[in-house]
DNA sequence: ACAACTACTTGATTAAAATCAAGAAAAATA
DNA sequence: TATTTTTCTTGATTTTAATCAAGTAGTTGT
């Protein structure tokens, strides 16, 4: 759990006991190897933290999996639209890895965060984090090709690019592998 | 400004003090039919409140508009992204009437955020709304078909297809106007 | 009221990406 | 290590939406 305190840190630094309090919520879970943090169609109530390893989230869309997030520890894992809505959440999160994380309980942690004036900045400020990076997805989206979706994408998180399987990148880009697969090809060609 | 005091507290609710300090911030400007709050290739220091009137966020691509917001008062105008990370704004912001809006100094205004536990938590909830949004269209740009995501636009925000031109709307979604013309006639010939 | 402009529609053609299909390469697991 | 499974690549074909083009309706401004 050292690393929670320097990823909040980064974020937003809070006083000893804001932070002590914050951890307390957290319960340790393990997950193995393909397995599941969250499963469609269950309500959500908690957030992860994942201290490291890697995780997938998808969607089911016609029998297909479609990737919508990339999670490289340590970091959060949540679904705040299906809490937030009280809908039964559509996506899976999925382990690449045996793990370790750390569930809190996402009504407890708001009750906390109304207590301190640190704790409610440490939240606005992740908050705006994850909106500026939903910003630049969706005006990547609405402007880019294919091709410049994946080239802006490699510029953002190169780590995805080299470490994740391409059908994942290729569903979270919004094409099928096989463009990707030509996409890269003729990048490659094209800087020889 | 008074409907500024029902948009606020719709959010979270504010102390007299703290929602005067908020309300002191803002300066009162005017536009024309057609006249610009925000132009591209500037730097962003200030966010605005529209009382009332239609506004139109887009960006221009190889000489296209791509329109990639639809504000109707009341409510706020931000380039967020482009204040954060001091790089000059893509994004016009064009009115569709004669009106007047409210400008705040975006570095003011986080200062005063900083003072009070109700006004972070109004920030927080803002965030937070702006990202549940955001989170939705991402979605339906992953997952729908150009035809899904004008029905699930058409869900979301009635208004915004009722009022606002057909080829806005078209680049907003992410396709031409003449495939949403298309698109258009086909439901209109299905529900018959 | 008229002219000029803008928005929308519809059809024909082209271009881009999806789908279908097969095989090669790589990784997982027994 | 051998076998099975998964991932990736490549080609052929189909589908979808973009582009090109022309015409109509509607709006704005003089």
């Amino acid at each position: 759990m050292e690393e929670l305190k320097t990823l909040v840190n980064r974020l937003s630094p809070l006083p000893d006991s804001d932070f002590e309090a914050l951890k307390a919520l957290f319960q340790k879970r393990t997950v193995k190897k393909k397995g599941f943090v969250q499963i469609e169609n269950n309500l959500v109530n908690e957030i992860h933290y994942v201290p490291n390893g890697n995780y997938r989230g998808y969607i089911n869309k016609d029998g297909e999996e479609i990737t919508t997030h990339f999670y490289f520890g340590p970091t959060f894992l949540a679904d705040y639209l299906s809490y937030k809505t009280k809908q039964r959440t559509k996506h899976n999160i999925q382990a690449f890895q045996d793990g370790i994380y750390y569930s809190a309980n996402f009504d407890e942690l708001e009750a906390l965060g109304e207590t301190s004036l640190a704790l409610t900045r440490f939240f606005l400020k992740f908050f705006q984090a994850v909106y500026l990076y939903k910003e630049q997805r969706a005006v990547s989206f609405v402007n880019d090709s294919p091709e410049e979706r994946y080239l802006n994408f490699f510029k953002i998180r190169p780590k995805v690019i080299e470490q994740m399987p391409l059908k994942y990148i290729a569903s979270y880009l919004g094409m099928t592998p096989e463009t990707l697969s030509r996409i890269r090809n003729k990048i490659r060609f094209s800087e020889e």
